[in-house]
DNA sequence: ATAACAACCTACCGGACGGTCGGTAACATG
DNA sequence: CATGTTACCGACCGTCCGGTAGGTTGTTAT
C-alpha cells in the first residue's frame, strides 16, 4: 500500500535510456514501439527495463519534458540575455533549429506523439509548449513595435517559423548535402527574407502581380 | 485460390469510408485507430466494413493515395498552365495550403504516418510525393534562373515550403482568428517576402541591420 | 418464384503487447 | 557472515486488436 514513487535509480542509467527510447519511438512512432524493442536495444529485456521506468506513456512523457528542457536551456535562456531584437529572433530560430537537427528525437517527438499522452500529461506538455510559443510571438510583436516587422500575422508567423524548423528533422540528413549549420542558416534567411529577391533596384522587365 | 481483388463495391461508398477513416486517423493517430473505431464512426462492425477494406494498412494506402490525387489535382495540373513563375509558385503555396485546412485529414496522414506502411507500399508513396517535392523545386531552379530567387539552397527552400504548410495542419482550426483563405494568404507572404522589413525605400527612422 | 449477389451481422481465433510476479546474481555494508 | 540493495531475468496474465468464417437480410435479374 505504499505510494512511494521507487525511487530513481542512476541518474546516469535513466538518461541512457530514455535517449535510446527517444531514437526508436522517433524513427517507428510511439504506438509502433514495443517496450520489448526499446529493452532489446538497450541489451535488456522487457522486465529489467520496467526496473527504471514506471510504464510506457510515462517513459513518453519523461523524454518529452527531457526535450522541453533542452528547449529551455540552449534556446530561450540564451535568448533571454540578447538586447537587440532582430538578433535575438534569429538566435531563437537558428539554434533551435540546430537542436532539431543535432540531437535525435526528444523534440521531435513532442511534435508528432501528443495525442499517445494521458490527458493530465499532454496538458502539462501543452502548457510548456505554449510557454515557448509565447516567448517566440512575443519576440515578433517587439519586433512589430519596433517598426522592424512585415505586414504579417504574428500568430501565423510564430507558427510558420516552428513549421520550417521542426521539418527539418524529416529531411535533413547528416551527411547530406547541408550541414547543420548550413541548414540553421537557410531557414534562418529564408524566414527572415523570404524566396522572392526584393525588386528594388532596376526593375528587372517589370514584374506584375498575377492574381488568381 | 482466387487471386482476385474481391473488385470495388460501390464507389461512393468507399469515399465516404476513406473520408470517414481519414478524419479519425488524424485525429487519433493511425495505431491508436482500431478498425473497430472506424466501423463504428460509420455505423457499421468491425466485419461489416471489412466488406469494402482489405485490411487496415492498404486502407491508409488508398487514403494517402487519395490525398496526393488532390493535390495532383488542385495544385499540380493548374499550376501547370500558369506561365509566369512567380505567380505558378504563388499558386503553388495558396492552393496546397487551402487544400491542408480545408480537406479533413486524407493530406496530412500522408505526411504523419509513413512508418505505418509495407516496404512497398511505403515505396509507392514516396515516389508520389518526391514527384510533387521535384516540381516545387523545378519552379524554384526556374525562379532561379531568372533571376528573381534570392540566394537561398532550393531544396532547403522547397522543404522549408512544405514545413510551413503542412504545419498548417496543426494549428489552424476552422472558425478561428484566421479564416483558411487569409492563413493561406500569410503562409504566402512570409515564404516570398520574408517576416523581416525589407529596408529599401525611405528609412523610416534610421532601420540598422543587425548582424550575429 | 428463385437464383444471385451485395451488404451487412455475430462469434470467434491467434497473436502481440503492456505490465506483473517471484526470483537470482552481484556487490556493498556492518 | 548476515543483511540489504541494485540490477536485472524468465514466465506468465489479461486485454485488445486485426482478421476470418459463416450466416442473414434485402434487393435485383431472369
Amino acid at each position: 500500500m505504499k505510494a512511494q514513487k521507487k525511487s530513481a535509480p542512476s541518474n546516469e542509467r535513466l538518461a541512457e535510456i530514455y535517449r535510446a527510447a527517444a531514437q526508436i519511438i522517433l524513427r517507428k512512432g510511439y504506438d509502433a514501439t514495443s517496450v520489448n524493442d526499446i529493452a532489446n536495444a538497450l541489451g535488456m529485456t522487457k522486465a529489467g527495463l520496467y526496473h527504471y521506468i514506471n510504464g510506457k506513456k510515462e517513459l513518453l512523457f519523461d523524454i518529452m519534458n527531457f526535450g522541453l528542457d533542452e528547449l529551455d536551456e540552449e534556446v530561450l535562456t540564451p535568448a533571454g540575455s540578447i538586447e537587440d531584437t532582430a538578433a535575438r529572433l534569429r538566435f531563437i530560430i537558428a539554434s533551435h533549429a540546430r537542436l532539431v537537427t543535432r540531437g535525435q528525437g526528444a523534440i521531435t517527438i513532442l511534435v508528432d506523439e501528443m495525442t499517445a499522452l494521458a490527458p493530465a500529461q499532454s496538458r502539462k506538455i501543452t502548457r510548456r509548449k505554449r510557454a515557448y510559443f509565447d516567448s517566440l510571438r512575443d519576440t515578433l510583436n517587439e519586433l512589430r513595435a519596433e517598426g522592424k516587422l512585415c505586414d504579417v500575422d504574428v500568430t501565423a508567423a510564430a507558427f510558420s517559423l516552428l513549421g520550417m524548423i521542426n521539418w527539418l528533422s524529416r529531411w535533413h540528413r547528416q551527411g547530406g548535402a547541408l550541414t547543420e549549420e548550413q541548414a540553421a542558416e537557410q531557414i534562418v534567411k529564408i524566414a527572415l527574407h523570404g524566396l522572392l529577391r526584393a525588386e528594388t533596384s532596376a526593375p528587372r522587365r517589370g514584374l506584375r502581380v498575377v492574381k488568381s
